[in-house]
Order: C-alpha cells, then structure tokens, then sequence
DNA sequence: CGGCATCCACATGGATACTG
DNA sequence: CAGTATCCATGTGGATGCCG
C-alpha cells in the first residue's frame, strides 16, 4: 500500500487536461465520495452492507455507482462465496490514495455545514 | 475574514443528515470544483473571463453553475459598472473556506492521475 | 460585456419488481 | 445475498441566437 500505484489515465471534459476538473470526473458524483468514506470507515463491505451504510441509496444506483468506481481503477469487487453468494468490495490502491480528499471533505463539512432545521426548510 | 462565518444549513440526500453527502451535494458538480478553483486562483472575476478560465463550458452551464453557487452561499455576485456593464464574481467566506478541499483534490489529481495518450483514447 | 431563452440530447436517479 | 430489468421523472449539459 505504501508503493505509489501507478497513474490512472482519465479524460476530462475541457479542451486541456486539468487536474481538478479530472479529480471532480471521478468523485464529483452524487453518490461516489459517501461510498468511497464508507469503505474507507468500514473496511471492504457486501452489497447490502454498502446499501445500509450508504444511507438512502436505492439497489441499482449503488450497482451503477459500483460499476463505475471499477471502471475508474478505485474500486475492487471479489466474489468471496458462491453459496451463499457474497461479494466483497474493497478500494483499490488508488481509492484509499483518496483518503486524504474525503477526509478533507468530511472535515469542512463538519466545520461549516450544519443540520437544517424544519425553520429551513424550503417552501418552495 | 478570519472570523468563521455561521453555519450552513444545507439539505442532505439520506434519511439523516451526514457531512459528507451535503459537502458533496455543493461541490460534486461536474464544473463546480473548477469554478471554484478559478476564483481561489485568480481571484474575482468577470463572467467571460471565469469562462475563459474555465476551460470548455458554455455560458448557459456557467450561469446556471455561478447560480447555483450563489445560492448555496459559496459565491458572491457584484455588479460593478453599469456602462460597459460588468460584474465581478467573488467567493463569499465559506467559499474560501473550501480551499484546502479544492486543493486537495488538486494535489490528488497532481500525484495519481495523468492526461491520457492517444493510447488511452476510448475507440468505444 | 454578461448574460437569458430556447431547444434538445443524454445522463442520472428513484421506485418497483423480479431473478439466480 | 446481490444484484438486474423496467419504467419514468428529473437533472445536466451543449448549441445557437438574441438582448440590454
């Protein structure tokens, strides 16, 4: 885990490669920095485990969002049992590199960002 | 500046509210990290010169984009001369505030990603 | 210059049901 | 348990044109 994996190749919306616009392609989805913390809380975890932990999340936005995450080199998925069936999925090199970043988003939410009251609620 | 701003209330996707799926909710657009970089980097800016900064976004996603921000309370909007008519865009406190998340995610993108090669090109 | 209006294509997300 | 199938609503993004 120490050694540096080497670099992922991604594509990016702009005309030149950017950096951040890259890094936002890859976790800049709804769904994808809360599945990233949740094994990085929880360790690798079975689909429903996910499905819990991950509040709110429906069967097959998780299984698209899971897809994704493989395709993009962050996420593993083993089959670890046939009967029962379990799967496991677990971060790859690259998905715990992130730590850093979500741990920084986790922080300045708890820091700046706090619980809206019914008060807040919008009307609209 | 110094002085932390109050809290946002900010509405989470999930049953119960978690820092991490709100900040996600404000930063996790496909363009809102690079907006915010570009104004973290260059300082206010006019509209036309965040879209140059902005490399590829047409004006309608970066009026909608510069909207949505100015909602959540990350970005400021300040019309500055009427003839030639200008305005300048901002970060508000808590904008400025997510500095070390976008420089994070930079620094991330720096460390684990390049731009691709022809090779790489997707022939899907 | 700094947008908004319009139109449209496609992506994303959610509910529900069903399968091996 | 771990998904897939289906359907549908909404969101998001891009192109173009127009306006004060």
């Amino acid at each position: 885990m120490s050694d540096s994996p080497e670099k992922l190749s991604v594509w990016c919306a702009g005309e030149e490669w950017c950096p951040i616009t890259t890094t936002a392609s890859l976790i800049g989805k709804k769904w994808h920095p809360v599945i990233i913390h949740r094994l990085l809380d929880n360790g690798p975890s079975g689909f429903n485990e996910l499905k819990e932990n991950v509040d709110g999340i429906s069967s097959k936005v998780l299984s698209d969002s899971l897809e994704d995450l493989q395709e993009k080199g962050l996420v593993d998925r083993e089959v670890i049992n046939e009967q029962p069936f379990r799967v496991n999925y677990s971060l790859t090199e690259h998905g715990e590199s992130l730590e850093s970043v979500i741990t920084e988003m986790a922080a300045w939410g708890q820091t700046y960002l706090q619980e809206p009251t019914e008060a807040d609620e919008p009307t609209e």
